[in-house]
DNA sequence: ATGTAC
C-alpha cells in the first residue's frame, strides 16, 4: 500500500525504516522484501514494526519478512532481538499460537503409487486426525500428565509408543526446551490443553499430501542429504501449534504484563497490544517457563500426528511403516521466543529473540543442528498455500544478517472475510478436485478462507529470502492431497 | 490462532 515516505531501499530487496520514522524507536526497521511484495503489505506492518523497534533493550533493528502482513501487536514475520538484562518479552512477539510449526516427512512412494489410493488416503486421515476448532485428540491422559508432557517434550511421546528416536533427533530442539515449568501454567491452559493432543486444529492448519517433481529440485545434492532422491517422491507436510493450550498461555500472560508494565515496571509501548514484563522480571521469567510448556506441547502434537500418519499409511498401502521410508526431514517452530547466541555491534552476546511468523535458519555448521544435516545448513519447511505449493528451504551462514531468520510460509493478501465473500468452499473443493487436489475439511468456510488468491506468491517469497541470502531454495512441492482444520 | 468477546 502505501510507504513510508522516509523508507529507504537499501538494495532490491531490502528496505529500511529509519529511527526518526516515529517518536521512540529505539533502532532502525530492516524489511525485506521486494518492490511488488513491500508495496502488497498492508499499512498496519510499517507502524507495527517501528512500535517494536520502540520496546526497551532490543538490541538491533526489528526485521520483517517478507511474507509480513498486519498481526497482533508484532506483524507477522515480525523479528526482534532484546538484551536479557535491560530488555522485554512480549507474547505479541511470539503469538497466540505459541511453537506454530511445520514439520515434513519423506516417503518411498510415487506419486503414480500414491494417486491412485489418494482419495482412501485423505479420507482416512481426515477421519483418524481430528481437525476443527474444539476437537479433542485419541491421546487420553490425566491433567497431572498432561503436566509432564509439556515438560519433558517429545521425548514423552517415545516412552509411550508415539514415536521413535530418529524422529527427536530430527526435531528442533530435540522436541523440548528446557525451562518448561508447568507450575507457571494455568489451570485452566492445562484444562483446555490436556485433550488436545494429536488435533491438527483450524484456521491455516493443514495436513498436506505433496510431490517433489525433478523439475522442482533446485538443489540436488541438498535435496538427497534431506532424503528427497526419488523422482516424484512423495512428502506429507503438516501445519499445526499448541492448540487452546499456548492460547490460553497467552492470554493469561498478556493480561498479567498489561497489569504490571506500567504501574510496576514503568514501561510504556506505543500500542497495548504490545503488552510485555522485563525479561529477568518474575512475571517475564514465569511466561517464559510457560511459554516453554506450549512450544513442548506443540512439538509432542506434531509427533502424535506422525505417528497418526505412519498408522494411516500403513493400513492404506499394507505396509510395515519402515517399508514406506516414512521418516521425518524436520520439524521447525516459527512462533517462540528463545535465548540464542548471535554477534550483536560485533561481538557474540546472549540475545533473547522473539520470532512472530519467522523460521529459525541456522546456517552450515551449526552445533544445533543435527549430525546429518550439520554441513547443509538447517532445513527450513515454508508451507504455501493449498493451490501454490510449499517450500523446503536451506540456511546459510549469511544467514546471521537478520539473527538466522526466514520466511514462514505465504502470508496473507486478502482479509479472511474477503476471501469467504468472494469464494465457497464447497465449490472451491470441487475445482481443487479437477486440478488434481483432494481435500478434506472440517469447515467449508474455513477453507474458503485459504483460497490460493488470498495468499501473496510463494515463490516471490522464497527468492527473496535466496536473493538476501537468509536461505537458499532446495525443493519445492506440489499438493496432491490435503486436509484442513 | 482460539471452547473465534470481558
Amino acid at each position: 500500500m502505501k510507504l513510508p515516505k522516509s523508507i529507504k531501499k537499501l538494495t532490491d530487496n531490502i528496505w529500511e525504516i529509519p529511527e526518526s520514522y516515529k517518536a521512540g524507536m529505539n533502532v532502525p526497521v530492516r524489511i525485506y522484501a521486494s518492490e511488488k511484495l513491500i508495496t502488497e503489505m498492508d499499512e498496519g506492518v510499517f507502524g507495527q514494526i517501528s512500535n517494536v523497534a520502540a520496546l526497551p533493550g532490543i538490541t538491533g533493528p526489528a526485521y520483517c519478512m517478507p511474507d509480513g502482513h498486519w498481526g497482533y501487536g508484532f506483524p507477522i514475520g515480525g523479528v526482534a532481538a532484546f538484551d536479557p538484562e535491560t530488555g522485554v518479552i512480549s507474547p505479541g512477539g511470539i503469538g497466540f499460537d505459541i511453537n506454530c510449526g511445520m514439520r515434513l516427512i519423506r516417503t518411498i512412494l510415487t506419486v503414480d503409487e500414491v494417486r491412485s489410493r489418494i482419495r482412501d488416503l485423505v479420507d482416512k486421515l481426515f477421519k483418524r486426525i481430528p481437525a476443527g476448532v474444539g476437537t479433542t485428540g485419541f491421546v487420553v491422559i490425566s491433567r497431572d500428565e498432561f503436566r509432564e508432557v509439556v515438560e519433558s517434550g517429545a521425548q514423552w511421546c517415545v516412552k509411550n509408543g508415539y514415536g521413535v528416536e530418529e524422529d527427536i533427533d530430527l526435531t528442533e530442539e530435540k522436541g523440548c526446551v528446557a525451562g518448561a515449568d508447568a507450575s507457571k501454567v494455568s489451570a485452566s491452559a492445562i484444562e483446555r490443553g490436556y485433550r488436545q493432543i494429536g488435533t491438527l486444529g483450524s484456521g491455516n492448519h493443514y495436513l498436506e499430501i505433496q510431490v517433489a517433481k525433478p523439475v522442482n529440485i533446485y538443489d540436488p545434492k541438498l535435496a538427497k542429504t534431506f532424503g528427497i532422491d526419488i523422482p516424484n517422491q512423495v512428502c506429507i507436510m503438516l501445519h499445526c501449534g499448541s492448540r487452546g493450550f499456548g492460547h490460553q498461555v497467552a492470554t493469561d500472560y498478556l493480561h498479567t504484563f498489561l497489569s504490571v508494565m506500567g504501574k510496576k515496571y514503568d514501561i510504556t509501548t506505543p500500542d497495548r497490544e504490545l503488552a510485555c514484563a522485563p525479561f529477568r522480571s518474575q512475571e517475564g521469567q514465569d511466561y517464559f517457563a510457560a511459554m516453554k510448556c506450549a512450544i513442548n506441547m506443540s512439538y509432542v502434537n506434531r509427533q502424535v500426528i506422525l505417528h497418526r500418519v505412519r498408522e494411516v499409511f500403513s493400513d492404506v498401502f499394507h505396509r510395515d511403516p519402515a517399508d514406506l521410508g516414512l521418516h521425518m526431514i524436520y520439524d521447525i517452530a516459527h512462533n517462540t521466543a528463545m535465548l540464542e547466541k548471535h554477534i550483536i555491534d560485533g561481538t557474540e552476546r546472549e540475545v533473547l529473540v522473539h520470532r512472530k511468523g519467522a523460521t529459525r535458519a541456522f546456517g552450515p555448521g551449526s552445533t544445533s543442528l543435527p549430525a546429518v544435516y550439520r554441513n547443509s545448513g538447517q532445513p527450513v519447511i515454508i508451507g504455501g498455500s493449498m493451490e501454490t505449493g510449499s517450500y523446503l528451504l536451506a540456511g546459510l551462514g549469511s544467514g546471521e544478517q537478520t539473527l538466522f531468520t526466514t520466511a514462514h510460509g505465504s502470508g496473507r493478501t486478502m482479509s479472511r472475510r474477503q476471501a469467504k465473500k468472494l469464494h465457497n468452499g464447497k465449490q472451491l473443493q470441487h475445482d481443487l478436485e479437477e486440478r488434481g487436489i483432494y481435500i478434506r475439511t472440517a469447515s467449508y468456510s474455513a477453507l474458503a478462507e485459504e483460497v490460493g488468491e488470498a495468499y501473496k506468491n510463494i515463490d516471490d517469497v522464497v527468492a527473496v529470502t535466496e536473493n538476501t541470502g537468509i536461505s537458499k531454495r532446495v525443493v519445492r512441492f506440489v499438493p496432491i492431497g490435503n486436509i484442513k482444520g
